[in-house]
DNA sequence: GTCTATAGGTAGATAGAC
DNA sequence: GTCTATCTACCTATAGAC
């Protein structure tokens, strides 16, 4: 049998980045502290440090892990069968299922934003989700050539809802003094973004 | 010519909840320190104790106001003219409107509401902003009643889009890496919600 | 009501033994 | 790689003079 890395089942290096995003995306950035982080974790404060450099380089790590599974599937997704409206659906599929995988970093990724935007230490994260905006950009400019999206509202308003659809899907849970049932099913909030909530 | 309050032409006390209301904001609760409210203010932090029991007391003060004027706003817009799809509407032009007079104290509540529901002392606004919940899930509820609006979607997820619309109206430059254009007309995004992207 | 001074606590991070 | 011990800095809040 090949031997494991060095000495645990679970590299500590592991346990420490499950253990902080949970906090993170509990807590937010300022309100987690590396002494909790270690006391759950089961180690000193002092043994942080052996893996990362401070608080700063383990939330852009985990932040990197989130958009290096983001981007390649929004960008498969953009090349989806169909017109431009069905490969925008086919992104917000493709968002979900990613940002459901990596549910607590896409949470501390949405509520630490500002966080993220002051810190020169953490703008990396910046430049990625950048890139991944500017995919959802090129599918709503594809959307008014081929005419199956509308054109009299500004794109950026409807990455933001976008943006919300996704998020109240990856964690229902999370309002649950607004939410009466349990995570709703991908398709209709999809559709109200499409086809909005008015009977026609 | 009738006097002033005491000392001088604005009260320190508003000079502080004016000050805090911005850094809340822009940097979040724990990020924002008594002594740069002090600093900016132009006091020494002792000072700030005078007039607010502690850092907490400033923001109940904040998301009070809100809420104090959020609430009538949303209960005189309920009882508007038309279907409940109209009075839906109405709800969100009212809601734009006041939010966008208190766009620091929106912005405040929004990206805070974490650190506001895991916080004894600031519970006070959770049940604030549950009031102004309910008045949402009653048009909802009669949209369905009256065959105006969609029943195969859940209330809460089109709540959650909602405030993202109405947040995106009420703060457009604080996204300004997504946004190409400055703050876009109520209506489109309102439309958004009621019918869609898709072109039909 | 504002000041000076400081208490009392916690934060992120480091040094050096093992 | 983890530990003990500690440094330096910053935090909220208070005491008491003016």
């Amino acid at each position: 049998m090949p031997r494991r890395s060095s000495t645990s089942p679970v590299s500590s290096r592991d346990a420490i980045l499950t253990v902080a995003v949970e906090l993170f995306a509990e807590r937010g950035y300022h309100a987690t502290s590396m002494r909790e982080v270690a006391q759950r974790v089961g180690v000193v404060p002092a043994a942080l440090y052996n893996h990362f450099d401070g608080k700063d380089a383990i939330f852009v790590e985990l932040g990197t892990r989130y958009f290096d599974a983001m981007y390649p599937a929004l960008e498969a997704a953009r090349h989806a069968e169909g017109d431009a409206a069905d490969r925008l659906a086919a992104m917000v599929a493709a968002s979900v299922n990613t940002a459901a995988g990596l549910r607590a970093e896409h949470m501390m990724l949405t509520d630490e934003w500002r966080t993220i935007r002051r810190s020169e230490a953490l703008s990396v994260l910046a430049a990625r989700r950048r890139a991944c905006i500017d995919l959802w950009h090129e599918v709503l400019a594809e959307g008014a050539v081929d005419g199956s999206l509308r054109t009299d509202v500004d794109d950026s308003s409807i990455i933001w809802l976008l943006f919300a659809a996704i998020t109240s899907l990856v964690d229902s849970g999370y309002w649950s003094d607004i939410a009466v049932k349990p995570s709703p099913p991908l398709d209709d909030v999809c559709s109200v973004i499409l086809d909005g909530v008015r009977r026609s």
